[in-house]
DNA sequence: GTATATTTAAAACACATGTTTGAATTATTG
DNA sequence: CAATAATTCAAACATGTGTTTTAAATATAC
């Protein structure tokens, strides 16, 4: 029942293959034999140790949502008690980069890992019901606590604009995860010198968004 | 040789019904036979009457998305020579609002392009390769104007920061034409009174997104 | 070291996919 | 009305899909 030995190695080499299989081609776009090809491993082998297709979606979920969700729910309750604790409100910005600065940071550092994100900044609005209900289903709570503290931040505001602005929000930052866009960038004829990183101007963006007053 | 007489028919069947199983299950999600059934035709019209299921989506693209277009392009070339009649700049805000009102109106006045709409908001993060080729054919004329636009209304703006706060602001304008967000609204217990519309809210959203300057 | 459980392997299964075929039907034309 | 073209139809085709099966190989435990 030690699942420490032989087993990881098909595991992960599946989850590695899928994760960058999903991300290119969307859940439905992935076959299970370009996967277990990509992976070396027999085609039975998903089947085997995730049960189904959808079962490794889950998996693969598993392994990079969750411990990204605690990052982002662990900081967005530390501003949330901070502000508590000095009676003032949450700034919208420092939400904000609670939320989305542990991705950007998790695209960086492991490797591996910018193909999930990718492929969440599609499942997001991927047409494919399966991928959809998988991702939205690990992306509840994270949802509500960051609806929640937005709402400290912005205390005044009514909530239904509120919604709409995060989901303005959520659009945005989607689209900015899913593709590198070097491709679209050369199409405009604009050579990308990044003094500024896609993180802060996103944050500008859609902190200005939220708290816009524009008449 | 005169096109309007049984032909119509059949291929305005098969277009109304593609348009809106494309919308719930997008381009590869949705099998031919599903379309001709809803179309109540024969399985092989579609490929009689567009040569292949791409040809379908193209045809799609070409009754909605030209016409579509063609107001978003007069609309905003209109902006452009009014300021440089009155040689002032474009606003922001004008400029977003002639891009993106006709595709609301459109919704609202034509039933069926509703599903469209939907559609193309999901198209433009579709994984499928082919559904994203087909509908960047079309855009990338519109993309380059409205990027001048908006070049015009924010002139002294790096034009790398510019390009990525369109990509943001596009991502939250394809977003939000996906779908409804009534079931979202009803899961963060809020109630839509709907005093200002979503379009209103989008274009402050986006105007203080593109304009920010915060810090 | 043998017995037991776990894992891998090749093949087949059952079904869904886009597309093509060739005959039947319908519409158009002279 | 006859001849020709355009369209519709049922059936089949070729391929791709997720999953299951059954036997072989490997690791674990006693």
């Amino acid at each position: 029942m030690n699942d420490r030995v032989s087993d990881d190695s098909t595991k992960d080499r599946i989850l590695d293959a899928a994760e960058s299989i999903f991300a290119e081609k969307g859940f439905k776009g992935s076959s299970v034999r370009a996967i277990t090809e990509k992976a070396g491993v027999n085609i039975a082998a998903v089947n085997y140790h995730f049960s189904s297709k959808t079962g490794l979606l889950e998996a693969i979920c598993d392994r990079r949502l969750i411990p990204l969700n605690k990052l982002r729910s662990e900081r967005i309750k530390g501003i949330l008690s901070e502000a508590e604790k000095s009676k003032t409100t949450p700034r919208t910005k420092e939400v904000l980069r609670a939320f989305i600065e542990p991705t950007m940071k998790l695209k960086e550092t492991e490797p591996g890992a910018k193909d999930f994100i990718a492929f969440i900044g599609r499942a997001f609005n991927d047409p494919d019901g399966t991928a959809r209900d998988v991702f939205l289903k690990f992306m509840k709570p994270m949802a509500e606590l960051l609806y929640r503290a937005l709402s400290a931040a912005l205390p005044d505001m009514p909530k239904e604009l509120l919604f709409w602005r995060l989901q303005f929000a959520m659009g945005a930052f989607g689209h900015t995860m899913q593709g590198d866009m070097t491709g679209a960038l050369k199409a405009f004829g604009i050579e990308a010198d990044t003094k500024v990183s896609p993180l802060e101007m996103l944050l500008d963006f859609m902190t200005a968004g939220m708290e816009s007053t524009y008449k």
